[in-house]
RNA sequence: GCUCCCUUCGUCUAGCGGUCAGGACGUGGCCCUCUCAAGGCUAAAACACGAGUUCGAUUCUCGUAGGGAGCGCCA
C-alpha cells in the first residue's frame, strides 16, 4: 500500500473550533495509523475574511492539542502562480473557458431559474461561444464540467454516492479579481501535495463530484474521500458562540486537559466497541475512517467533564502540575506561596472536573482565612466544639507534618475523647476553611501547613464562645 | 424549488436477519463514609412512521415525516 497522506485545511476566518479540531484529529490519526504524513494547509484565498490572528489561533489550538503536522503549514495565498498556471493549462486544453457574463446577468439568470422552480445554475452561455468578448469585461475562468454521465464518490464513511453530471454546472475556477476559487484550489493542492485521503466535514460532500471532475481533467486519480458528520450544539442546532465555548483554546482556559478533549472528540462519530477511554497510542492503532458513523452528533459538555476528571484522577500529578500552576496564576495566586501543587492535585482531583475549579478550590490554602460561612459556624463552632478543637490542636502541635502524621494525630485525639472522628473533623474543617466542605480532613489540615493550621484553630476557638 | 446526506435510551454509541436491544455520560435509589466527592451495586430510559422482502426485521428495499448540507467570482 502506498504511503497515506492526509491534510487538515482550515480557512483562517476564526478560531479553531471543536468541529475543526475533530476533523484535524481524524486526519492526524489516519496518517499516524499508517505511518504516513499529516499536512497542514491554510486556505486563505478569501482575502476579505482571512486574518493573521485567526491563523495564529488555529496554530495555537493545534499545538495545544498536540496535533503536530509533518508538512506545512502551506498557505494558498503563496501558491497563486501555480493555480494560475494550471487554470491556463485547462483553458489551453479546451477543458475550461473564459466567461464574460457580468454578476448582474448571472443574478438575473439565477432569479429566473428559481422563479421557475429550477436549480439555479450557470447556463453555459460562453462555453462554446466564439464571439469576440465584450470590451471592458474582466472575465472569469469556468471549468467545463462533463454534460452527461454520472460521478461516483466511493466515500469511506458514506459508501457509494452517485451524482448526475446534469446536476452540475460550469463552476468558476478563476475569479475576475485574479484569484482562484476554493473548489479549484483544493484540487490543485491535494494533487500537488499527493494527498491520498481527504477527510473533511460532510458539508463538502456535494462539492466532491465537481472536484473529482477537475481531478480527471487534470489527469489525476482522485484521492479517497471520507466525509464526517457534523458536530452540533447541545440543542441540536449548528454550533455557535451562543453555545458557550466553541474554540478549543476556550476549553484550555476553562481547565480542560488536551487529552480529555481529544478523547471526547474521538468518540464523537467514532467508536470501538464499548471502549470510552483511549490513550493516544490506542487511538492511533484503532482508528479507521471506515468505522465513523453517518449521523451528526451533539456536543455534551457533561461527558467531557467526566473525561476530564478521569484524566485528572489517573494522570501523574507531576504531569498536571504545570497546567495547575498556570491556572493558579490566572486567578492571581502565587503558586509558590502555598502548598505544593502536586499535593493540591491529589487532595482535590476527585472533587472537581476541571483545573480551573481545582485552582479555585485551592485558594483557601493560599490566602488568609477571613470569611466564614454563617451556617457552618453556627452548626460546628459551638461551645461544645471547643473540647475537640483543643484536643486536635495539641495533637497536631506534636504531629509529624505529613498527611499520614496528621491523620494519626486526629485519630488519637478523637479516641482519647471517646468520640468518632467526625466530631473532631467537622469543627476542624470549618476552622481550616470556613466552610463545611473540603477534602478529607487530614489533607485539609496538612495543606494549611502547621503554623497556619494552629493559628486557624485558635481563631476558630475564639468563635466557639 | 432541485440534488445529496442523516434518523437506536435525554446525550455519545454497540448492533452488521433470530439479542432479555449492550455499554458510557447524565438522572434516581442503596452501600461505603469525617463533609463533599470518588468508588461499588442498582433502577428508569431507545430502534421516527408506513409498506414490502423474509419463516423471522433495529438490521435489507421503497416510501412518508423530521433534521442537515449544497445549488456563490465563501470555504
Amino acid at each position: 500500500m502506498s504511503i497515506v497522506r492526509t491534510r487538515f485545511a482550515p480557512s483562517p476566518t476564526g478560531y479553531l473550533h471543536v468541529g475543526g479540531a475533530r476533523t484535524a484529529l481524524f486526519c492526524f490519526l489516519e496518517a499516524r495509523r499508517h505511518g504516513g504524513q499529516f499536512i497542514l494547509r491554510v486556505e486563505d484565498t478569501d482575502r476579505e475574511r482571512s486574518t493573521e490572528a485567526a491563523v495564529q489561533a488555529i496554530l495555537d489550538g493545534m499545538a495545544w492539542l498536540g496535533l503536530n503536522h509533518d508538512e506545512g503549514p502551506f498557505y494558498q495565498t503563496q501558491r497563486f502562480d501555480r493555480y494560475r498556471q494550471v487554470a491556463e493549462e485547462l483553458v489551453a486544453a479546451g477543458l475550461a473557458y473564459r466567461c464574460y457574463c457580468s454578476k448582474d446577468e448571472l443574478e438575473a439568470m439565477r432569479a429566473d431559474q428559481e422563479a421557475r422552480g429550477l436549480k439555479p445554475r450557470y447556463n453555459g452561455f460562453w462555453r462554446d461561444r466564439k464571439d469576440p468578448p465584450p470590451p471592458g469585461v474582466q472575465p472569469v475562468i469556468r471549468f467545463k464540467n462533463p454534460a452527461a454521465g454520472e460521478v461516483v464518490v466511493d466515500d469511506r464513511v458514506r459508501g457509494r454516492v452517485v451524482f448526475d453530471n446534469a446536476e452540475l454546472d460550469d463552476l468558476v475556477i478563476w475569479r475576475s479579481d485574479d484569484s482562484p476559487t476554493y473548489n479549484f484550489g483544493v484540487v490543485v493542492d491535494d494533487a500537488d501535495m499527493r494527498i491520498t485521503d481527504v477527510i473533511r466535514g460532510d458539508d463538502h460532500l456535494n462539492n466532491t463530484p465537481r472536484q473529482i471532475n477537475i481531478y480527471r481533467a487534470l489527469g489525476h486519480t482522485p484521492p479517497r474521500f471520507a466525509h464526517l458528520p457534523m458536530i452540533l450544539g447541545p440543542d441540536g442546532a449548528k454550533l455557535s458562540k451562543r453555545h458557550g465555548a466553541v474554540s478549543v483554546l476556550a476549553y484550555r482556559d476553562d481547565g480542560f486537559l488536551p487529552h480529555a478533549l481529544l478523547n471526547y472528540l474521538v468518540r464523537l462519530g467514532w467508536s470501538h466497541g464499548d471502549q470510552e477511554i483511549f490513550s493516544m497510542a490506542e487511538m492511533t492503532s484503532l482508528f479507521s475512517a471506515a468505522d465513523v458513523n453517518h449521523s451528526a452528533s451533539r456536543f455534551d459538555v457533561e461527558k467531557l467533564r467526566w473525561l476530564n476528571q478521569h484524566y485528572l484522577k489517573t494522570l501523574d500529578p507531576g504531569a498536571i502540575a504545570p497546567e495547575l500552576t498556570w491556572h493558579l496564576q490566572q486567578l492571581g495566586i502565587d503558586p509558590t506561596s502555598g502548598p505544593a501543587v502536586e499535593d493540591l492535585i491529589v487532595a482535590l482531583r476527585e472533587r472537581v472536573h476541571t483545573l480551573k475549579e481545582l485552582a479555585e478550590r485551592a485558594r483557601v490554602w493560599f490566602e488568609p482565612l477571613t470569611t466564614y460561612d454563617d451556617a457552618a459556624v453556627a452548626k460546628h463552632l459551638t461551645p461544645a466544639a471547643a473540647t475537640p478543637l483543643t484536643a486536635a490542636r495539641s495533637a497536631l502541635n506534636a504531629a509529624e507534618w505529613t498527611v499520614a502524621g496528621v491523620h494519626r494525630a486526629l485519630e488519637s485525639a478523637a479516641a482519647e475523647l471517646g468520640v468518632g472522628l467526625g466530631k473532631v473533623a467537622q469543627p476542624l474543617r470549618v476552622a481550616m476553611t470556613g466552610t463545611q466542605v473540603s477534602p478529607s480532613i487530614d489533607y485539609t489540615v496538612y495543606l494549611a501547613g502547621k503554623s497556619a493550621a494552629l493559628a486557624r484553630i485558635d481563631a476558630a476557638l475564639g468563635k466557639c464562645g
